[in-house]
RNA sequence: GGCCCUAUCGUCUAACGGUUAGGACGCCAGGUUCUCAUCCUGGUAAUCAGGGUUCGAUUCCCUGUAGGGUCACCA
């Protein structure tokens, strides 16, 4: 059996959507789990479109989330457009392509009055039987033209996809689709099947949207005479009104999501879960996972919508995992085997460091290496992005206004929440630096509590509004050791004096 | 409008014609608890409709309905 070959082939638009790195994963998945090859193409044959720095942007993206491909550099289009019009020449020449010189004004009208008549918009084949003269005669004078497909006449064409299973269309229903543009750039039809035959791509994996055109690509292969790939279309990401998945709706941009702190773990895998299942009940999957389950027979039909409570679940997943054990092991020196989530039994090989850098990233500048990775942990079972982290844990750097009030825990009364507070503000003076730590703090206010006949509420409750300003936060001995003796004390005093 | 595709809880999905239609997210309730989150337990909720085929249809066929995609010198 000949290789396996995919490509990813994007036209750099200036981001990556969300719905293109699914692709992109499937092309990759199904590549690697065949010992066959995934390959890169830059489809930039709109000069109207091009974004400067898109393709290194693309290729970066593609990197960070591991989908490495397999070509050296990326076979870009731009650079081939000769091959491109030799072979649409050849079609001219074998009578299955001709030049079209009718203007983009006569085009319009002609839509516009079919579209009035409510007739299907098509071209009339108005330069369909031009003689070979005319045409001679028109070039030379340097006439604008294009070359179009010949549409056979009262033809069906037949076609396979690996998801959809058969499909047929009549060639009545399909247009003389221009194939070089009059700039002399090929359409992406043409690009698109001179390459991936090049290529020699045996699986185009693509989404959806393209199967309307799969038709003409069928037809484009018989001209030529070449062997088809297999055709795996893809069902489309959705809106939550179930449109194709859009800008308008939310983020879309892959860029976007890693800005806000979604990791590319989750990202991967929630999207891995859309339009395709491992057949049992297994959610959590690495790359290599990906892999070694991935297979086509479990790609579904029907368009899923991308649902961001899904991604910010598996995202929380992931950031509770893995940075509980790895705010651990970094600030404590403790050693951490490969974390493992729980859920599947995950052995994630995550590269610890980046993630935290990343985290990091969201926390003021002015902050301590070491309070950050301390505020990471204490709030990494509360986040669905680290993006999060800015607003969520921005008491630590920056106390809020908060009404006394507060201070009284809903079971408890103003006396009971003044003796609490003095009492720990007396104990933790006497605490030294060194013993300054969360189990230790625990303990030495659980036996305040005891000692003194109060209720944790009274004591607890006061503490934690008198440090975070907040009804609701992480563990009151959690934000003491984070917060560091001097700065708790300063809290706990100020809250004191609210009281008098 | 033409053509094409699709149809299981609100969402992602499982169920090679025979299941009390399963799991996950969300939501709700309870437990743990000083709060929130985590964690644990439980609950909620679905086969689009109508015809066939069959001893038996979520599953196969037809029709309808609904939704989507696509109809450019964009990809």
């Amino acid at each position: 059996m000949s290789q396996i070959r995919t490509r990813f082939a994007p036209s750099p638009t200036g981001y990556l959507h969300i719905g293109s790195l699914r692709t992109a994963l499937f092309n990759y998945l199904w590549a690697k789990k065949n010992n066959g090859q995934f390959l890169l193409r830059i489809e930039d044959t709109d000069q109207a479109r091009l974004v400067e720095g898109a393709q290194e942007n693309l290729i970066k993206i593609l990197q960070l989330f591991g989908l490495n491909f397999d070509n050296h550099e990326p076979m870009v289009q731009s650079t081939r457009t000769k091959i491109y019009q030799e072979f649409a020449q050849k079609l001219v020449a074998e009578s299955k392509a001709y030049y079209c010189f009718c203007s983009s004004e006569r085009l319009d009208d002609l839509r516009k009055t079919q579209t009035e008549k409510k007739l299907v918009p098509k071209y009339d084949g108005h330069c369909r039987n031009l003689s070979q003269e005319e045409v001679s005669a028109k070039l030379q004078a340097g006439e604008k033209a294009v070359i179009r497909f010949k549409m056979p006449e009262n033809q069906t064409v037949e076609m396979h996809d690996e998801v959809y299973g058969d499909i047929k269309v009549k060639t009545e229903d399909l247009d003389d689709f221009v194939l070089l543009k009059s700039d002399n750039f090929p359409t992406y039809h043409l690009a698109n099947i001179i390459d991936d035959h090049e290529m020699e791509i045996s699986h185009v994996i693509r989404a959806d949207e393209w199967l309307p055109s799969l038709p003409k690509h069928i037809l484009l292969y018989e001209a030529f005479g070449w062997p088809q790939p297999t055709f795996v279309h893809l069902p489309l990401l959705l809106n939550p009104d179930r449109s194709k998945l859009s800008k308008r709706q939310g983020d879309v941009a892959v860029e976007d999501f890693v800005k806000k702190g979604y990791l590319k773990e989750a990202i991967l895998n929630y999207v891995a879960l859309l339009g395709w299942n491992p057949k049992d009940e297994r959610e959590f999957f690495t790359l290599e996972e990906l892999v070694a389950n991935f297979s086509l027979e479990h790609i579904n039909k029907t368009g899923a919508i991308f649902d961001i409570q899904k991604l910010n679940w598996f995202n929380s997943q992931y950031i509770r995992k893995v940075f509980y054990a790895t705010a651990d092991e970094v600030i404590y020196g403790k050693k951490i085997e490969p974390h493992t989530i729980e859920p599947g039994n995950l052995m994630i090989k995550l590269k610890n460091k980046n993630i935290l850098e990343l985290a990091q990233s969201f926390i003021p500048n002015d902050i301590s290496l070491d309070l950050k990775n301390k505020i990471i942990k204490i709030f990494s079972s509360r986040l669905n992005n680290l993006a999060e982290l800015a607003e969520v844990a921005s008491f630590v750097w920056e106390l809020p206004a908060y009404d006394k009030a507060m201070l009284i825990f809903k079971k408890s009364d103003l006396e009971k929440t003044k003796t609490g507070l003095n009492l720990t503000l007396e104990l933790l003076n006497q605490t030294e630096e060194i013993a300054w730590q969360e189990e230790n703090l625990k303990q030495l206010l659980s036996d305040l509590v005891a000692q003194n006949n109060l209720t944790a509420g009274d004591v607890f409750w006061p503490i934690r509004v008198s440090l975070s300003g907040r009804e609701q936060s992480p563990s009151p001995t959690e934000i003491l050791e984070v917060l560091g003796k001097e700065e708790s004390l300063k809290r706990i005093q100020v809250a004191v004096d609210k009281l008098k």
